[in-house]
DNA sequence: TGTACATCAGTGAACGCGCGTTCACTGATGTAC
DNA sequence: TGTACATCAGTGAACGCGCGTTCACTGATGTAC
């Protein structure tokens, strides 16, 4: 399915980019492929050529996006920083992130629980595993020192993303009661006084 | 629309259920009028009397449950508690509805995000304004008396309920990672640690 | 360098299906006198 | 208590539209010799 020649490639992004561009301007009832096809000027036949169906390319654009994002994050967090300069790193890489691509931030978020319901996610999830698991890394030996608390890693992780998460959400939901630069400063560390370990000073 | 005769807000409930019912057994594209009607065993036309679109019921389903878990989580704080114990009363109150309404909260989690993007997201919480005020209204004395952090109102909001609600959609999602227990005994404790306020003991 | 051929990429008309919605109607309920 | 009438509730056949997908085909690209 993924293309051999280079105006495969071109083809390909520019249905991917269609198909966000009709995602966020329509939402998910203009994701189709009449939608998509406009937008991009490709054809018909071509989008079944690369995607195989309007969920193939549904999918692609999640796990692109999804790769993305993960990848910030994890290049985030492996800097040489302490535990509390990671979770820092870790919400400013978030924030650039939904900053610079607020329409695949709106598709993510949405994609989370939309289409196939959840098990779509553990899909996705599943998928993006290799890119996760860096993250666990990063975790264990902090806890193991004292600088972070021992806490269940899904607890950990709702600690440090929850409150990061539910920001971003809001920001995207465009609100305009939210103020991405005050919530960098202010997060990051509130976030650290919940998840901080037994070894560090008061 | 709304029912003028008891038959009539027994079909309406009829419907209402069985849309839920739908969603959860077939996702967003299981919501149809043909899935209601067969599921409820009312008519068509009856789905169109009372909520005029399957918007509509879409919608007022989305209300219904809104309403029951704002109205849990605004008991929960009115508690005469104090505001470490109300971030736990409001965490179990959280936890016990997507227990006892598993099906709900998938909607409503997903409901979120869905049909008509982020729009309908902000409907939804202005009509339910009248039940959020009470939250802010619970926050603002314990700012004023150093008991919690002079945090901007998002913020907060993000603080204390991303990790809740990050929580819920992992148990929701089925990962089979999460203890719900364990999180309600967990969670709200370091939550307060990330919110209190300079009036408070360390 | 030239040519033959296999594979990849792109095209768009055509199809059938299932969707949300309408509407003219019947039946049930409540109310006025 | 009885009856006439207005309103509410329920019914399901019918409609048209837009959807995702298929398919037979042409054109472009890369490769082997």
């Amino acid at each position: 399915m993924s293309p051999k020649q280079q105006r495969g490639e071109i083809t390909a992004e520019r249905l991917l980019d269609a198909a966000l561009e009709a995602y966020v301007a329509e939402g998910l009832q203009g994701f189709t492929v009449k939608a998509v096809r406009e937008r991009s000027g490709v054809s018909l036949g071509s989008l079944y050529h690369h995607f195989g169906s309007l969920d193939g390319l549904f999918t692609a654009l999640a796990d692109r996006w999804l790769g993305v994002l993960l990848g910030r994050m994890v290049t985030a967090l492996t800097g040489d920083d302490d535990a509390r300069g990671g979770i820092r790193a870790l919400t400013e890489a978030y924030f650039d992130f939904i900053r610079e691509h607020r329409d695949a931030a709106l598709f993510l978020h949405a994609s989370d629980t939309n289409r196939h319901g959840m098990a779509r996610a553990r899909e996705l999830r599943d998928a993006q595993e290799a890119r996760l698991s860096p993250l666990g890394q990063w975790v264990a030996p902090r806890v193991a020192s004292g600088e972070l608390a021992d806490l269940p890693g899904p607890l950990f992780e709702s600690l440090v993303l929850g409150p990061v998460v539910a920001t971003a959400r809001r920001w995207l939901s465009d609100m305009g009661d939210v103020d991405l630069d005050e919530a960098a400063r202010v997060l990051p560390d509130r976030i650290w006084l919940a998840v901080r370990g037994p070894g560090t000073a008061t």
